[in-house]
RNA sequence: GGGCCUGUAGCUCAGUUGGUUAGAGCGCACGCCUGAUAAGCGUGAGGUCACAAGUUCGAUUCUUGUCAGGCCCA
């Protein structure tokens, strides 16, 4: 016997029971064990933080993850799934500054380094339970137990020795760059580069932090007048929003294709800034903007039109004397460069090292610059009452203006409204300020990245040229350090004058210069994080001091060494093995946010550690093969969830309310590169269209085998397969290639689309069908194949369905598999997957029984036009069909004849068989055509004779007193004979002959007496097999019929006997199709039946 | 401002290597309940495939542009 199946079901308590059972069988662990001789399958797990609470977002990320490896798995690979946590980073000291409520750098120094680090260190798990509840829950197979974190010192080693091989590898002559301040030919190099700087704080500010302190704000904007260097009364015209940059000008720049003018004042302007015959220079795009400044049209005269290009290297007086160069010196002329637009200002843009295009021209062009306002915000350096001042002071700006108009260098000033940055936690103004920084020379592998991006599958596709593909063309150098606290430690020593420099690539390593040095050696499980190995000094064979560079490492950069970091490559036991067989991955899937996070660190450090080992095989310079982008997860209602809104969805609870196979089939059926719709409404779609469904069918199969006491292990004597079963096999075996083929091109929608259909077949088609064969006894043969045929394609379904939804399908192979054979395996996921077979699949049945089911379908509908329940039996369907059609359905037509109750179906070759047309004239067509003849013609037409209308039905071209007339010529009618409904659907033409003889009608009387006793019983609550005693009073019409059908009566509803009596006088009666009728039921004991 | 994505039925989404009648689910209308399933089944209505121009014998599909929404970057 198989166990009974509980109906309706409960998922979620059923998901707990075979948690359970895997835990108790540790059917993970041997999921992998099993396969250990297979070929590995690489899945790599990027880490997620865990001072933050898991969300559904998660949860989608979790079902794919899951998915590939399962299904894997199933083909025979090996397949390791190592958990990673991502333990270092900005979010932890975030988090932390929360909680001591520090707000700065000095508040932390103040604080204390080792108690603050101390305290992030606690942190950094503060959620991962909940994290490794919610992964547990969802049915994620991933190894909890020896996950991977990056603060461990096995990770940071890893840290420290691609950094080392970075150090190591030299770029090729045309990307050294001799300006870096150290390592101008290597690929790990120290420079400066501007970012946004807190000048309260001292710390720069990710582009997230900065991203959220954006505000709108109306300034005060200005116009100088730089005097051109040889040409009389002629200046420049720069514009700016930051009055105190001007302090540290050092070039301006123009743009390469934007028209320039020189145009001579003839009069004073009205600001009374600039004099007559004063000669300024600009964009000429922007005079009409300016116009008001230049006091009309009128009042100036263009002498001179240039070209952008024609202006470089023109010189021009600095403002103020105090920013003199010396001779050797460079600065103070314009530049050209793209990034230069007409749409604001003067077309000339005003160039000091605070900005970000800026400083790279100032770079470019080795400009001698001075930062006059320091990394405090204070000014350095300039005209004496403006010393110690504060850059954002309002009054400094305004002073600079008057200045610079006493001097005859004000053009203009203006209020504008921008955007400005400010530090989102105090609300003090950010500055763009050049910082020191490590950087790995992305720009010199920037082909390779390219080259190894091309071999990535990505899904979805566009993600290589786009997205992807568009950040790698335009890469920049790579800062992989933070001037910040937590975080894996910069393993750089360099000497005071930045001649020296060590990169330290373990501990081992640091240990050998400090044994030399006479120092105490770091312990292999020391803490090597700030500010203990900021102790570390390390000194030269000569006696130079080394100093550690104070800086952290990117969270970026530890996360794309994760292949490495993981297991602690190259130091670590047993990690040159592992990483060996486990890299490149297979599979990858995170949030397409990552393409410029870890998507981007993984191939750089992946591409990097290619070039140092000099690596020709361009499949492993990518660390990752097949990559998933998965987009947002929304509300029901599309919007994104957010705490302040409310509607975030709690991961465990609403597994535990439908079951975490729903949950995750919600992400399957979508595609996941698109933002998807979460909640419970697409929760209980997915139950009522695959789960509920699929139990149902699972149900029934096992109430009914266990009646038959039908058992899987016997070999019965059977009929060969029917027809339909042949066609639910045909349909497995081409649901099992399509899934297959959609696993294998990562695309997981069509495979969810090809199982929920299979659903749909095997219970609305198939079962429905095929019921009847599972409980009429008298051909055991048929019903033991019916019985086979379920049972192998439940459990062949169920195969397919288990790396999808691994509950329920474990819970079905529990039952009818290892529950009754001998020689099963333990679970569902420790089996292979299936493979199709093709000498089960028959293409010409599967046509057939579309063919058939159009068929049913359109003689359905015409029974709904005609007004005509299928429980009144009608005589014969007459079927437009063509020899071969008729042809397929020789095996079905009794399924059709059931399907639509009726008696007999006829053939017909044309719709003329059915239908009679009429002809009209199309006037538009023969207009044209015949002109006013038309009359002529259009009588003929009206009288065409059947013979003709046919024709033009059936396509063809009829001759009229020697015209020829097509189809389109004319305008059919059509008229069905009255005792047809005709209906048509796409290739299906039909009629139901709606006359009803006698013999007709009383069967028609009969089932629905029939359905009126059924419903009695149903009503009282019988049990299906209750046994009844059935009296029936009726007028004759109704009494002849059911004497006629008292077999049928008995049979279907059970009845031991039936009294059938003319209809009495109590009020009782029911109307059976225009009859009146009595109907009385008694239930009969069942002892008393046989 | 730049890049990428999306726009198909009332709603949520498939699909279209350019070609008979563009699909599903939900919702709606109508009908159907004793032999697995009312958390069910059937039938039907519902579409200018965002808009415009172009390429083509033919465009929802290809090209360009416009509009709207989203994401990323600035």
């Amino acid at each position: 016997m198989f166990e009974q199946v509980p109906n309706p079901p409960d998922f979620p308590k059923q998901d707990h029971a075979i948690l359970d059972l895997w835990k108790k069988e540790d059917i993970f662990q041997r999921s992998i064990d099993e396969r250990k001789g297979g070929e590995d399958y690489v899945f790599f797990d990027g880490p997620p933080g865990t001072n933050g609470p898991p969300h559904v977002g998660h949860l989608m990320q979790s079902a794919l993850k899951d998915l590939w490896p399962r299904y894997k798995t199933m083909q025979g690979r090996h397949v390791l799934r190592k958990a990673g946590w991502d333990t270092h980073g900005l979010p932890i000291e975030l988090t932390a500054d929360r909680d001591l409520k520090l707000a700065s750098k000095q508040d932390i120094e103040a604080y204390g380094v080792q108690k603050y680090v101390d305290y992030c260190r606690k942190t950094v798990f503060r959620y991962k339970s909940q994290w490794e509840d919610a992964i547990h829950r969802v049915g994620r197979f991933l190894d909890l137990d020896n996950f991977y974190a990056t603060y461990t010192n096995d990770y940071i080693q890893s840290d420290w020795w691609v950094l080392r091989q970075a150090w190591n590898t030299k770029v090729k002559p045309e990307f050294v760059d001799k300006t870096n301040l150290i390592g101008s030919d290597r690929f790990l190099y120290k420079d400066y580069r501007v970012s946004a700087w807190c000048p309260t704080q001292g710390t720069t500010l990710s582009n997230f932090e900065v991203a959220q302190g954006y505000k709108e704000v109306t300034e005060l904007s200005l116009f100088a007048k730089m005097p051109v260097i040889g040409q009389e009364s002629t200046f420049l015209v720069v514009w700016t929003t930051t009055a105190w940059t001007l302090l540290s000008n050092i070039a301006i720049t123009a743009g390469p294709d934007l028209a320039y003018v020189r145009i001579r004042m003839k009069n004073v302007s009205a600001n009374n800034l600039n004099k007559a015959g004063e000669r300024l220079i600009l964009a000429k795009s922007r005079l009409e903007a300016l116009d008001g400044f230049l006091g009309g049209k009128d009042n100036y005269e263009i002498e001179a039109t240039f070209a952008g290009t024609e202006l470089a290297n023109m010189e021009y007086h600095p403002l103020w004397d105090f920013q003199t160069l010396d001779k050797d010196q460079r600065g103070h002329f314009v530049l050209v460069d793209d990034y230069v637009t007409a749409d604001e200002g003067t077309g000339l843009v005003h160039l000091a090292p605070y900005g970000e295009d800026d400083y790279r021209l100032i770079k470019q062009h080795k400009l001698d610059f001075t930062l006059r306002v320091n990394e405090r915000g204070k000014v350095v350096e300039g005209e004496a009452e403006w010393l110690g001042r504060w850059f954002k002071d309002e009054d400094l700006g305004i002073e600079i203006l008057k200045n610079l108009a006493s001097r005859g260098l004000l053009f203009a000033k203006a209020k504008h409204t921008h955007t400005y940055p400010f530090n989102y936690k105090t609300g003090t103004p950010l500055v763009y300020y050049p910082r020191p920084g490590w950087f790995i020379r992305a720009r010199a592998m920037r082909d390779e990245m390219l080259e190894a991006n091309e071999r990535i599958n990505w899904i979805p596709d566009h993600i290589r040229e786009g997205r992807f593909g568009k950040w790698l063309e335009n890469v920049i150098d790579w800062n992989i350090t933070r001037e910040r606290f937590w975080g894996s430690p910069l393993p750089v020593w360099t000497s005071e004058n930045d001649e020296h420099a060590v990169v330290i690539s373990s501990i081992e390593e640091l240990n050998k210069h400090l044994v030399r040095q006479g120092d105490e050696p770091f312990s292999t499980d020391a803490d090597i994080h700030k500010p203990r190995i900021d102790d570390v000094v390390l000194h030269t064979e000569d006696g130079v001091a080394l100093r550690r560079e104070n800086f952290v490492l990117d969270s970026w950069f530890n996360a794309g060494i994760m292949p490495w970091g993981q297991v602690g490559y190259p130091k670590a036991e047993g990690a040159k093995d592992y990483f060996n067989k486990q890299y490149p991955a297979d599979f990858i899937c995170e949030g397409l946010d990552q393409t410029r996070g870890w998507f981007y660190s993984l191939l750089a450090a992946s591409t990097l550690l290619a070039k140092a080992r000099g690596d020709e095989n361009k499949d492993r310079w990518s660390s990752y093969k097949n990559v998933i982008c998965t987009n947002l997860v929304l509300d029901e209602t599309g919007h994104k969830m957010s705490k302040s809104i409310g509607n975030v969805v709690a991961p465990i609870p609403i597994m535990d309310k439908y079951g975490a196979d729903a949950v995750r089939w919600s992400f399957f059926r979508n595609n996941p590169w698109l933002p998807i719709r979460f909640g419970e409404e697409p929760l209980r779609d997915c139950l009522k269209q695959v789960f509920i469904p699929l139990w149902n069918a699972y149900s029934f199969f096992v109430t009914y085998a266990n009646v038959d006491g039908w058992d899987p292990n016997e070999e019965y004597e059977m009929v060969e397969p029917t027809p339909i079963d042949r066609w639910i096999l045909t349909a497995f075996n081409d649901l099992v290639n399509e899934v297959t083929e959609s696993l294998e091109s990562y695309d997981v929608m069509p495979a969810a689309s090809a199982i929920t259909d299979f659903v749909d077949r095997l219970t609305n088609w198939y079962i429905r069908r095929s019921r009847r064969r599972f409980w009429k006894s008298d051909d055991q043969g048929d019903k033991l194949r019916a019985y086979r045929t379920l049972y192998d394609i439940l459990t062949g379904f169920s195969k397919v369905l288990a790396p999808f939804a691994p509950f329920i399908s474990e819970t079905i192979y529990q039952n009818l598999v290892r529950g009754r054979m001998p020689e099963a395996l333990d679970s569902i996921h420790l089996e292979k997957w299936p493979e199709a077979d093709d000498s089960l699949r028959d293409d010409k049945l599967k046509a057939s029984m579309d063919y058939a089911r159009a068929v049913v379908s359109v003689g359905r509908a015409a029974r709904e036009i005609a007004r005509l329940k299928v429980r009144q039996p009608l005589a014969k369907l007459i079927l437009v069909a063509e020899e071969t059609q008729r042809e397929m359905l020789k095996d079905l037509q009794e399924l059709i004849l059931d399907e639509l109750n009726v008696r007999e179906i006829e053939f017909a070759d044309s719709a003329n068989e059915l239908i009679t047309f009429h002809a009209k004239p199309n006037f538009p067509a023969l207009g044209p055509r015949f002109g006013k003849d038309v009359k002529i013609w259009a009588p003929r037409i009206m009288q065409a004779t059947p013979d003709m209308t046919a024709s033009w039905a059936d396509g063809d071209t009829v001759v009229l007193e020697g015209e020829t007339f097509g189809p389109d010529d004319v305008v059919l009618s059509q008229e069905a004979p009255e005792h047809l409904v005709v209906n048509e659907d796409g290739e299906v033409l039909l009629a139901l002959d709606k006359r009803l003889s006698d013999d007709l009608r009383a069967e028609g009387l009969v089932r629905e007496l029939i359905n009126r006793i059924q419903n009695r019983r149903k009503d009282r609550q019988f049990e299906v097999t209750q046994r009844i005693e059935l009296k029936i009073c009726a007028e004759e019409e109704m009494r002849v019929a059911v004497e006629k059908h008292l077999a049928l009566i008995e049979r279907e509803v059970l009845a031991i006997r039936i009294v059938v009596q003319e209809l009495g006088e109590s009020n009782d009666k029911i109307d059976v199709n225009g009859n009146a009728v009595q109907l009385y039921i008694e239930p009969v004991p069942s002892e008393s039946v046989e």
